[in-house]
DNA sequence: GTAAAAAAACCGTCTGGACGGTATGTCTTG
DNA sequence: CAAGACATACCGTCCAGACGGTTTTTTTAC
């Protein structure tokens, strides 16, 4: 028992429990299935205490999407920040940071299922091209070559194909990939090596 | 008024306008705000109507999946029909229909969503493998190679983008990657000219 | 420090509407 | 007149969100 002697309200735990439970639910059953009764009763919380952190169910999946935003932000600034390599900088950590997801992790099997769901929603994904271009403003000066779609591009498909546990998914497709887009830029100033560090 | 004077009865018209309006609600509004009243209204027709040529909502989504891989299917043999180079010949053809899409034809674009919209759904999502598969293993002496892997995904990483609108779509971007991905390819026996070939 | 007051956190129930599907017609066509 | 093509009416279910209450926490007042 969680609730033996000692109430220690913690909202905010909470409040991260339905996110996560959301996003749990959604990968199993997909966005659709998703019904804010299910999240309550997985996060052990009423439907009333779901709806008083979010006031919608469009809040809570804005709420879960803004967390995948803001991980995945933070992943490639970890990983830009020790590039000594300018050339592509950011589309690099781009497929970087969806090459390294371990899809057997079930948090970041969560994370990375998300955006696809979210992705299949216009609105959201606004969002997320929102998100893309104001980076790709920030790095402007290094990451408008043709090269640097295509790795974007790449990663995409990477993602979208390890989500549906395609014929091209799997550790092994995987590192054939970026072993062949790596040869392909070692003519061209591009290293992926850090590609394949996991966290500092 | 279309319901004018002469009632051409044509129930195959009918079937295929349903699944038309479909998509296009699809397209618009993404596949969880489908609903069967949406589509019988815009189709011009009862929901009785549309119910007696789909007996459910999940076989009107099947009918209209069918469709797009059919379609999809016909696309990649008539590039391979022709095509004298047998490396990565599938995959080739494969990227070539993705990239020849014109996003502003409606009913190129329309089937072009679909794909994305029904993988976001666990059970499409694997009879779209079950036919990648099939196709690659009519195809496994030409088709795999890390190349034609690359190849692939950098097709599907371009069709999503193309269709979120994303900061890599447009035509402009599309030659941008298709060029690169044939300058890589020069070197490696690798012909990308017949993507851009529309109709024989 | 402590009691009162206010606010926030949370619960259980209810409802109105949407939606998938059925049943039963009516009309057209062959 | 038989069968398919469609319309109309209706049913059962599910679900988002509203509402009113209860408990816990924080703030205020003394």
């Amino acid at each position: 028992m969680l609730t033996s002697h000692q109430r220690k309200n913690d909202p905010e735990a909470l409040r991260a429990r339905l996110l996560d439970c959301a996003a749990s639910l959604i990968t199993e059953e997909g966005l659709p299935a998703l019904t804010l009764d299910k999240v309550a009763r997985l996060a052990g919380v009423s439907k009333g205490g779901l709806l008083h952190h979010f006031a919608s169910k469009q809040a809570l999946i804005d709420g879960l999407f803004a967390q995948v935003v803001a991980w995945f932000n933070g992943r490639v600034d970890a990983l830009i920040a020790p590039d000594r390599n300018a050339s592509a900088r950011f589309s690099r950590a781009y497929l970087a940071v969806i090459a390294a997801i371990d899809m057997d992790e079930p948090e970041q099997r969560r994370l990375a299922v998300l955006i696809l769901m979210l992705s299949s929603d216009p609105h959201h994904c606004a969002r997320w091209n929102a998100w893309v271009e104001a980076r790709l403003e920030r790095h402007r000066s290094t990451d408008r070559s043709p090269l640097a779609r295509t790795l974007r591009l790449a990663a995409d498909g990477l993602w979208l194909s390890e989500l549906g546990g395609g014929p091209d998914s799997g550790l092994e497709a995987r590192s054939q990939v970026l072993g062949f887009l790596e040869s392909l830029g070692s003519g061209t100033a591009l290293s992926l090596a850090t590609a394949k560090a996991g966290e500092p």
